[in-house]
DNA sequence: GTTTCTGCAAAGCCTTTGCAGGCGG
DNA sequence: CCGCCTGCAAAGGCTTTGCAGAAAC
């Protein structure tokens, strides 16, 4: 498991604890649960480990995003969600307002973007893990039937 | 004011009333101040209407949306920012994660890659607001040169 | 006159924080 | 042993909701 020895590197660099709370929970992450909440974390964590903490959880991600190990994102509801870094390789969301169903692209889609702004703007992009709304073929396909037939 | 007769007209179409708070809120976005949170809208509220309770913005801010006359989005703090469609014309963000700068491009920069998404995936995508993070170029060469020295 | 809207207050949701005890190193 | 980490509980910030009276049409 690659990414637990990372963290134990990065913690140990850092003074910090390698705790069965901390491994259990990059654990259940590592299990590739499609962008999780914390709560639904919490829920396998749980399952496992039934006195473990939802603070608990909390205070993991939070420092595994510190330490660039997981990516935190917004599908639009109020609620953060999380994903490892290191599993999956770089790509992003398409997520229809439709019928809210989440499609993943290759980051490389999206480079070209990347590549303009870093040459106009001297920006550059940290596009971990873009969420883009819209709509998908077949709602923007019933959306333009409903048009011709109105 | 085009958008209040927008407002005034989609209000109607729906039986919805037109009321003075509705006004009011609609007024305050019209002043174009950058990308406010609701309480942030309600001070200016206050100002002029100190009767108007919170709660009735957060009504109003929905309304509008729903009616797409304004977008809301997240600067990645946890709240909820609104902007009028359209006042402005199109655009995006790049949020420095060095610096917190906010800087603001033209839709048409990202176009290419919503043509891209449309063609390889059918994905229409809308891109009201997007806010792309990132490291300007001040930050990015601060990183650079601290990654020289070290 | 109805039906929608408002202000008030309270609850709701997700997340963060304070603290005393427990555990990793 | 020292200091970080945990579980517990409580608070915190932002947003939503229930309700009775007020206002729009």
């Amino acid at each position: 498991m690659c990414c637990e020895e990372k963290f134990l590197q990065q913690l140990r660099e850092r003074g910090l604890r390698f705790t069965p709370q901390r491994e259990l929970v990059l654990r259940i992450l590592h299990e590739g649960i499609e962008h999780p909440t914390a709560e639904e974390i919490f829920a396998r964590v749980s399952a496992v480990s039934p006195a473990v903490d939802l603070s608990t959880v909390y205070r993991t991600l939070e420092l595994l995003q510190a330490l660039d190990l997981v990516a935190s994102f917004d599908l639009g509801d109020g609620q953060r969600r999380y994903e490892l870094l290191t599993i999956h390789h770089p790509h992003h969301h398409l997520l229809c307002r439709g019928c809210g169903r989440l499609i993943t692209i290759e980051a490389a889609e999206a480079q070209p973007l990347v590549d303009a702004l870093q040459q106009s703007h001297g920006f550059a992009a940290q596009l971990e893990h873009l969420v883009i709304p819209g709509l998908c073929k077949a709602c923007s396909d019933a959306a333009g039937s409903v048009r011709q037939v109105a």
